[in-house]
This record gives structure tokens, sequence and C-alpha cells, in this order.
DNA sequence: CTCTCTTTTACTCAACCTGAGCAAAAGCGA
DNA sequence: TCGCTTTTGCTCAGGTTGAGTAAAAGAGAG
């Protein structure tokens, strides 16, 4: 009845500076990999694990951290040097202020890994060959044609930022992306889409953008990203980093003062144009609302 | 740095019949507890494992399956036999259609374990008793009271039905709600409010009442637990059933068809009054719309 | 010192969605 | 045939959303 396992903590720790999401990586054979601890026998709980190794690792404090999903595949997660046993791992989201620059560490463009997700200057070129590529997969087969519509939104259906995980397994299971080094040897077919990382690390990794984007429309959680004082254009950058889309502005702020998030310093910043009014959040809210987020799907 | 736990695989199996919904439960010493069981060493992923021991338990073969959370907490979850190890549960939901009897193990009202959480026929008469005993924890505590406010809609604040492990979490925060036998030894303070289960099962039921609540916001998942032919009143039957609230019936329908959630099978239910057209769940929105949910939060 | 550029901010308006209610339709049993 | 119950169709006011026009406020060029 008792069964033992392996079990690490996978943390994706994101960061946006410049209006770019990134994601720490640390080097290991078969790619980048997502940091990765494990749980000590005195540890409360599972989270005050995570947060104890990562500081320890780090030295980063994270802020705001969140349990995305346990893996536990015996097809990804196999150790190879250990025929039987299966490794399970406990992913997390966690979010920082800041990117400081870690020894033996890197942080990311998300959208390397993933950049058919980012929609921010215009449908990305890449989706084209995407397209084709599913298109030569999909045949006549009417289902996996409808499942390539709906998640990368061809033929006019609109693109839900949210369909992150849909659109990378569907990628995985056409075979146009792979995870670890040892999938798919025939690679010339096309070249990679995409940065891929150790183990099913890039999976996590969009499995994290996923929810992260859907988490933005109904709790506030950009304000981890942010500094404490921002301007609203700021505000917008980072959701829009995040989204991978461009919002109107008017109406995002529109939106933000109807829902009272943020508390006016009185300061302003300059910014090349008409000086900023600079924001600060409003901590109440965290338990006010059921649900203020900074977009609509 | 490789740390071996003991993981098991915990299972809320929920039906709906005559508009209760109900969760599956099995004796043990602490309470009902829900059921668990192991991954073996050639369950491929962690969701065939878990449908592996459901049926070679139960004989049931469950439908729809959702990775709810990791639970690890050393306090709740420390096995006393074995002082130092941790036992992981990493819990589910699961959907079926029926609740046929299961020997060995009993199906218990949902709302047995969170009385608070019914609705359906105004508030709940506990929900008086829970106020003033949390108003006695609160004390003058500004954040406790706001945090009370909001979980359980007092003072004019609205009831938010996805809100169900704030509140459980809250009532747990105060004393008022027990896990495992153990826990507050000094029961006399006020008596029990609704059933407590073995471990922290009662709270994993909590996580899985609220996920499904929210759940039903943006996708039809009610179809796992309906017949394959059904009325549209024996559909919001079971919605709000889960939702512990009542909705605008003429709303309802024209939601549910606006969405086209639904197909016509031309035939009728006699149903006491004037007959009901026997609705089909349309397959293929599965896969088209991003969000068609059946409530508005 | 004025003009132009950029960014921020204010306001408007049509289309749509939501919550609530009125009322008719269709069987059933008295 | 009448009254009861449940199902179904429709309306309407109020609010929200998407999109646009335009003014305000500095910075820098000339």
């Amino acid at each position: 009845m008792a069964y033992m396992a392996e079990v690490s903590l996978e943390a994706a720790i994101v960061a946006v500076t410049d209006d770019t999401p990134r994601v720490l990586t640390v080097d290991q054979e078969g790619g980048p990999a997502l940091p990765s601890g494990s749980l000590g026998d005195r540890d409360p709980t599972l989270e005050l694990a995570l947060r104890r190794w990562i500081t320890d690792q780090t030295g980063i404090e994270v802020g705001y951290v969140e349990q995305l999903y346990t893996f536990g595949d015996l097809a990804r997660h196999r150790l190879d040097s250990d025929g039987g046993r299966r490794r399970i791992g406990v992913a997390y989201l966690a979010l920082i202020r800041e990117a400081p620059p870690q020894p033996g560490a890197t942080w990311v463009d998300w959208y390397r890994l993933l950049p058919w997700e980012d929609h921010r200057h215009g449908r990305p070129a890449v989706l084209e060959e995407i397209a084709a590529r599913l298109g030569a997969w999909t045949g006549r087969d009417e289902e996996r044609r409808e499942r390539a519509q709906i998640s990368f939104g061809l033929d006019g259906t609109p693109w839900d930022p949210v369909r992150v995980l849909d659109r990378y397994e569907l990628l995985y299971g056409a075979g146009l992306v792979r995870e670890r080094a040892l999938d798919h040897p025939d690679e010339r077919s096309g070249g990679e889409l995409g940065r891929h990382m150790a183990w099913d690390h890039r999976r996590v990794a969009a499995t994290a953008l996923g929810r992260l984007r859907g988490k933005l429309t109904y709790r506030p959680v950009v304000f981890e990203l942010l500094a404490r004082e921002f301007t609203l254009a700021q505000l917008q950058g980072v959701v829009e980093a995040l989204l991978g889309t461009t919002l109107h502005t008017q109406n995002f702020r529109r939106l933000v003062s109807q829902q009272g998030l943020v508390d006016d310093t009185g300061r302003t910043a300059s910014t090349g144009g008409r000086p900023a009014r600079l924001y600060r959040f409003r901590r109440g809210v965290l338990l006010e609302r059921a649900g203020p987020g900074l977009w609509r799907r």
C-alpha cells in the first residue's frame, strides 16, 4: 500500500523587467532546467520548503507562490539511471519583483521558450510555420483540425491567451516541440520551435504561463511583479507582457480605477510625455473583492 | 538531494442524485476518509494510476478527473506511527454519473460535511452560529473581521459560492472545525460544525467543492454528472446543487441555449407540469468554446 | 518663448450582456 | 372543463464593454 517515490519541488520563478517576462533557469544536461529542490524532513509545509531552498540556492526571497501541478508521468520522469523508480515533481509558480543576476543561473525570456505566445507586435511569424506543419499532421482528421483551429486561433477563430497549455500539448502531440534532448531524433524535419528545456520543464513553464494569464483575470497578482510605486503605463506594460497581447489604454485605466485597485501617491514620474502619476497598490483589495482582474477574456 | 516520501493518490469522487451532491467515503479511525490508493511502478501517469485503483477498489469507471492539489503539511500529514516521515497526498476530483451503492463505503451528502455551504433554501441557520462564534474569535482584530465578513458574506457583503476553501480555512483557523479526531480536545465549547473527516480530508473535500463551483463558470463539466439525456430543469437542478444557490430559471435557459451547449432530442419527459424537452450534451463544445459556463459570479 | 512631439488623462457613445419580471403554453388530475 | 404545475417565450431597464475623439501637461527643438 505504501509507495515511496522521489519527490522534488520545482519552481518557475518569474520576473518582468523592461516589459519582458523572464524565467530563472539553471544549466543541466538536456538543456536549461527550472531550479528544483527537495523537501526537508523539518519543513512544516511544502510551500515553506520551496521558499527555503529558493533562498538557500539563490538568495532570493520570493513573494507570491502558487502550486501549479504535480507531475509524475513515467515516460517523462523516469530516472534513466534507475530503471524503475519514478520521480514526482510538484511544480510551483513564484513571482518576484526584480530579476537580480544569478551566478550559475540564467534569466530566460519566457517567449524564447514559447515564441508563438507573444502577440504584442501582431501575430508572430512562427504561427505561419506552425499552421503549415500542423496542417500536415492534421491530415483529414476532423478532430485534430478543430483542436488546432481552436488552440491557435486559426481561420478567424479568436486567439485565447490563456490556452497556453493546450497549444503546447498540441505541438508536443504533433511532434513539433520536443522535451528532453532525446525526443524526436529526426530533428531535421523543420527546425525546433522555441527553445527546449530539460525534462518536461518547458511544459511546466507553459502551465505556469497559462495559469498566470488566467489568474490575472480574477486576482490582482500583477502587483507582485511591480515595484511598490508605478505608473499606470508600467502596470499596463507588465500585464501586456504576461498576456502577450495589447490592451486599449483608456479602457485599461478605467478598469483599474473602477476596481479601486490603486492609490494615488500624489507624486509623478516623468516619462517623455506628459508626466504620469505614481500609484501604489491598495493592500485592502486582497481581502475585499471577489475578483478584481485586469482584463476580461 | 533525493528525498523519498510516501505518496498516495486521494480522490473526491462526486455524484449528484436527487439534487444532492455526494462524496464517496470509506470508514477509518479518525472518521470517514476519502478513498485513496497508491501509484504502481507500471502506471504510466498519475491520472491513470488513480483510475486504475478506483476501478480496482470500487468497480467504478470514473469519467472526468482533475488534479486538485498536493498536500504535505507535516502537522496534518505526519504518520503517527513513524515519527519523522511525511505523507504526501495528491488529491483529485472525479465526477461520475450515478452513485452506485458501495459495500464498505458510504456516499455522504457534501453538505453534511460543509453545512454552511448550502444556500438553496435561504441562508442556512448555522451561519448565525458561525457569525456569533467567529465574532468572539475576531475580537477587535480588523483583519480577522474583514476576512470573516468577505468569506461568509456578513453585513451585506455578497455570498460568493466559490470561496469554499477560504471559509473552511477561516473556520479551521478559528478552531470551529476540526481535522482528525485529535484536534481541539476541548470540544464542549460549542459543538462541531459539520461532520469531520479523517486526516485533512475535509479540507480536500472543501477544495474540491470550491474548484468545481469555479470550473462551472467556465467549463461545461456538469454534463459529466448528468445522464446522457436530461431536461433543462434537471440540468439546472444539478448546477444549483453544486453551487448551493438558486438560479433564475428563464435566464438559465437563455444562457444554455445561447451557448449552444445542448441539442434537442425531439423527445419529451413528463414532469408533473408541462412536459419538458429532453436534451443531450453537444460534444462539439468541448473543443469549441473558450468558456461556456453555466453561471456568472 | 513658442511650436511640436509624446505620453497621460478625460469623456462619449453604440452595442451588448445581465438581472428581473410578466405571461403564455402544455399536460395532468379533479 | 377547470385549476395546478412546470416549461417556455419575451420584454425591458441598467450596467458593462469596446472603440473612438480630444484635451492636458511636460520636454526638447528652433
